[in-house]
DNA sequence: CTTATTTTGGACCGATTGTTCCATTATTAA
DNA sequence: TTAATAATGGAACAATCGGTCCAAAATAAG
């Protein structure tokens, strides 16, 4: 069996309360003080599980795209149609607007915004993690046209990118401060632009 | 007249190269010694004339809102339509894709995703900044109206802040990977969807 | 019990962080 | 020339940063 001293951790609950702390505060602004204290391991476990902090901010990310990646491909396959999931994701996004600790956006956003600009290996995260979103959207464009939402005349892949764009943006005017009703116009104009 | 040992430096001209630093690392990542080095003054004028790195931050902040600001109005002025200003506006962001270090996106954003959570001071100044963007988009969408470029029936506001919403949705996009075709085929679903 | 293996706790590290303080320098006014 | 004023350069500061290292602790196997 195991040989040696058991763990005192669940290393997956561990990289869970990271991902949420680097969610919160990104990466610079989090300190190994700060991950210690919310992971509940030692420094030496730690850095003996996931390397240092550069390299347990990568597990968070890749965790973090799987993570939402299975939300929403669930939500697609629930879901009534294409278009119904397109609105509830926009319905989703505005739930987050109060109180201001809920104001966290998206992970990989944040990250973009932070250091896409200085580390290659952070970047192509980022990239890869938009595109898994995307993907998404794709589906469900597609399954929208097939339930005659919208029209097959326009490229779902165009549509896509749109989506992720708008959601991108509200994700981002949430942290500067826009109001709900604000982001309500937004998500209208947006569902009545699919047609 | 001015009393004293006269300045060595220009406060405009390093302010504004804290801007461009500022917007190009972000706060967190960027330090005093960093700054020192870009501004060319010694510590005790930083100190002196600016405060402290946090203070600085916010001169650096309103001074990035109204340069855009001013910058869009003038651009909305010149602009021979309402349409046309935005079809330039968006133009503009895609030439910011390659190469890599010109994927800056916004200081505005970029500070809201780093610290709109944690520090009230400076969410007040991004929300104040996503406000004074706006603001040049409802007169874009009013002057597009009266140009009968956009339906008078739609309401100006709702799309002012969708085309910030897309702007910004872009300005991330940018950040985290897309490409520039990408990027266009947002563009151009947003422009068709005004009328 | 002994040995091998793994994890844990914490002392310790050099480097860097933002900031303060003061003597020195450079200027104007008297 | 002297005094007043303001800016500069740099030493010094405590605190914190991420990271290393090793003895102690806890388990399984022999």
């Amino acid at each position: 069996m195991n040989v040696g001293r058991p763990r005192e951790f669940n290393s997956e609950q561990a990289l869970d309360a990271a991902m949420h702390l680097f969610w919160r505060k990104g990466y610079e602004a989090t300190s190994m003080h700060d991950l210690l204290d919310t992971m509940q391991l030692s420094k030496s476990s730690l850095y003996q599980t996931f390397g240092n902090k550069h390299q347990l901010f990568q597990y968070c990310l890749e965790n973090y795209r799987e993570l939402i990646t299975c939300m929403f491909e669930k939500g697609l396959n629930e879901a009534k149609s294409g278009k119904k999931f397109i609105e509830q994701t926009f319905m989703m996004l505005l739930e987050n607007t109060e109180p201001a600790d809920k104001r966290i956006g998206c992970l990989i956003t944040n990250t973009a915004a932070e250091f896409s600009q200085r580390d290659p290996d952070i970047a192509a995260l980022t990239k890869k993690g938009m595109e898994s979103f995307t993907q998404v959207f794709l589906q469900a464009v597609k399954k929208a046209q097939q339930d005659g939402e919208i029209s097959p005349s326009r490229d779902p892949m165009k549509l896509a990118y749109y989506l992720m764009a708008n959601v991108t943006g509200i994700n981002m005017m949430i942290k500067a401060g826009a109001s709900q009703e604000t982001l309500q116009n937004i998500a209208s104009e947006v569902i009545a632009s699919l047609n």
